[in-house]
DNA sequence: TGGATTAGTTTATTATATTAAACAATAATC
DNA sequence: GATTATTGTTTAATATAATAAACTAATCCA
């Protein structure tokens, strides 16, 4: 009972998307191996697909780019045809405390339900939130002050310039415990 | 060689969750081997965790096993559902003349091609970007100062608080006219 | 007892991923 | 121009991942 789907018969190719991570990072063949502990000289082949890297290997580009793993290996080279939504109002949803304020910037849901915001959190501020689709993610950067998210049971912690991304197939909340007001 | 390497907090191991569902799929190693096309010898060392298996033969057990290739490369992340990026970590690009900065804040190119990006552009500042892939469109918000943006021949106007879309399959620029610092 | 089968491991060999060093191509500086 | 850096590619050597075949060990009938 073969499992031959007619699907995906590509074995994966990342060096595109490899090259475009130390590109974006402004980084050189030389700079990437020096973080990465490897040599330059099998960056440069992997780049182009010349070889097949060892997961050892993939594991250690991929943290010197801080770029998670599945990222990289998805390389779907999927056509993104998007859709043009003229809804444009931005609403904005504010906490009965009006401690918190949540501006929707855009949505993008025709092809996946992509939604980004813009949030400003006072002191003390605090938003909780149910459990999204299954899946589901979320990603935060911090533009000033500090931030507590709790997933689930967990608890992160950053800082303006950070960004932080969990999933969000579970409860949790954002809190301001700083002073400053967070953006 | 390389003996203090310091690096490497986590070296992925994949062997126990390939076995695992390998076990559940009742299958034997010869079974498996004969359905991935991988020997049945190097199973047995990859399930123990004795061999660094290529890319391209964990991409042939996984497509084997019917499990997406993230799962069973989830089980090193595992344990924390959050991600966090650095501030130096979010790759930045300036312009030449250093007026312009782009900081990329995130990517999802796992299920469509998103990105966002936080960008300022110092007063006289200017951004021209080649055609993006057919149908691609770009989203931008301004926080602060106002912009001039030009695509194909046409020019838009937005000023801080308003957020304008457009396609960005042309070549099209991004200008700073005013006297503010724009975000 | 056997042999015959099955499942997993190990061995000997081949293929290739990885490394370090040499190389080419492009600037930049004197 | 020649010289020095810088960046990416390629070569030669080595480490190791992958293969096929041999080896255990256990199970099952005769």
């Amino acid at each position: 009972m073969q499992a031959n789907n007619t699907i995906l018969e590509s074995p994966p190719k990342v060096g595109g998307e490899i090259q475009r991570l130390r590109l974006q990072h402004n980084l050189t063949l030389d700079q990437l191996a020096a973080k990465s502990g490897v040599s330059k000289s099998i960056l440069s082949q992997i780049e182009r697909d010349h070889s097949n890297p060892t997961l050892a290997t993939i594991w250690r580009i991929t943290k010197a780019l801080e770029s998670p793993l599945e990222d990289v290996l998805a390389v779907k080279e999927g056509v993104s045809c998007f859709e043009k939504l003229s809804q444009n109002a931005t609403p904005e949803v504010t906490s009965e405390d009006s401690l918190f304020c949540l501006k929707i910037l855009g949505t993008l849901s025709t092809v996946s339900s992509v939604q980004w915001y813009e949030f400003t959190a006072k002191p003390s501020a605090e938003l909780f939130s149910e459990a999204h689709g299954a899946g589901s993610l979320e990603s935060i950067t911090l533009c000033t002050g500090k931030l507590t998210v709790i997933v689930g049971e967990k608890t992160q912690f950053i800082c303006a310039g950070e960004t932080l991304r969990f999933h969000t197939d579970v409860p949790h909340s954002l809190k301001n415990e700083g002073k400053k007001t967070v953006h």
